[in-house]
DNA sequence: AAGTCGGGGCA
DNA sequence: TGCCCAGACTT
């Protein structure tokens, strides 16, 4: 009788034996107490400090996520902190992390925890109602802080599952989601159901790693066929990637006032990207040529461009690299003297004590032009 | 199902 | 320079 893929045919996963699940769950588990890293959130069982790493660590790096972790939990330690404070206050700890929207929907669903659930976060499927919160962080959450038996999939997940059971799907595809799910449904510990998929998930971080698995370190080399057809490198497969646009920027900073004096900070929409955090004003979207052409004349470049704009003077603050989702940006910073650009106060903008700029909420690269101020003096 | 939404670190 | 990270939401 030929194969055929129909709904009632056996997931992958079916292929695998409970004897064999049972002892790859075993040894997984014994890595993962003898190997986890010493994380912050890992030292803790409050579901709100469990959810909020959670949080901050969707498509963020552990490293990244630390410093502000720590920062956030020791400004806002609990629910009612939290829900106590509107959003304008709470954005600025999120400065440069990146997807704001996730600190918005967070308070959101922080301030519905407060106002509907008493302030205790909801262990049940309530949990998976409230704004951000997916199927990754539902999982995550009610696992790992009140150990309710319910597998999770990440992008760890994702990378180990595919090399394991050898599947060359998409691992992003609907069905691909649904076998590795049936499959997790089988090996999860129901009784350690945290430490099981956190122990997933921190050996995909650090040894089922994207690119040179280190396989000999790895519980589950004797099982992963991915490893004995030598193909790990070639998995997980993942949707293709918008390819990279080179974008040039020219950043203008205004000062006014006794050192460290204010400058001049504008908001950005209330929609799109970065909606609502503050920047120097900015000019973007100069053709690289234009850009490459402009900073090879010298001293900068970019004066012309501002005597087109009747700036007859600037200094040059330095260059800076930075990159928002697939855009690589390259700006050349400038310091226009006044009054050579006298803005006014508007809606649209405001003066700015440099010592107050941290109360608001700025991406990452207005972070790193404001860190060149305070660091140069 | 596809597009949107940050930023950084590493081979 | 390309890759991808403890994803969720909108269309």
């Amino acid at each position: 009788m030929a194969r055929r893929k129909t709904p009632s045919e056996p997931e992958a996963g079916e292929l695998w034996k409970d004897e064999e699940l049972a002892r790859l769950q075993r040894s997984l588990l014994a890595w993962y107490y003898a190997s986890r890293r010493d994380l912050p959130w890992r030292r803790t069982r409050d579901p709100y400090a469990i959810w909020l790493s959670e949080v901050m660590l969707q498509q963020t790096r552990v490293e990244a996520v630390i410093p502000y972790y720590e920062r956030f939990l020791e400004r806002f330690p609990d629910v009612a902190t939290l829900a106590s404070h509107p959003i304008e206050s709470v954005l600025p700890y999120w400065s440069g992390l990146g997807y704001y929207r996730r600190i918005r929907n967070f308070h959101a669903a922080v301030c519905e925890v407060a106002e509907s659930y008493g302030g205790a976060v909801p262990s049940d499927e309530r949990f998976a109602e409230l704004p951000g919160v997916g199927p990754y962080t539902q999982a995550a959450v009610r696992s790992i802080a009140f150990q309710v038996p319910v597998p999770l999939i990440d992008g760890n997940v994702e990378r180990v599952l595919a090399r394991l059971l050898l599947c060359r799907d998409e691992v992003k595809k609907a069905s691909t989601q649904k076998s590795f799910h049936a499959f997790l449904e089988r090996w999860l510990d129901r009784t350690r159901a945290g430490d099981f998929n956190q122990a997933l998930m921190e050996l995909g971080a650090t040894v089922c790693t994207p690119r040179s698995p280190r396989c000999a370190a790895c519980p589950l080399e004797a099982s992963c066929r991915a490893h004995r057809f030598g193909a790990e490198e070639e998995l997980p497969r993942l949707p293709e990637r918008a390819p990279s646009v080179d974008e040039a920027w020219v950043v203008l900073v205004l000062r006014r006032g006794e050192e460290p004096g204010e400058v001049w900070l504008e908001p950005r929409e209330e929609r799109g990207l970065m909606q609502g955090l503050w920047e120097f004003p900015t000019w973007i979207g100069l053709e690289r040529r234009e850009l490459a052409r402009a900073l090879a004349a010298t001293p900068s470049g970019a004066f012309a461009l501002l005597r087109e704009r009747g700036v007859e003077h600037a200094y040059e603050l330095g260059r800076e690299r930075h990159s928002i989702l697939n855009r690589r940006i390259r700006a050349e910073i400038l310091e226009l003297p006044l009054p050579a650009l006298t803005p006014k106060p508007t809606p649209e903008g405001r003066w700015v004590k440099l010592e107050q700029v941290a109360e608001l909420p700025i991406g990452g690269f207005t972070k790193k032009v404001l860190r060149r101020l305070s660091d140069s003096g």
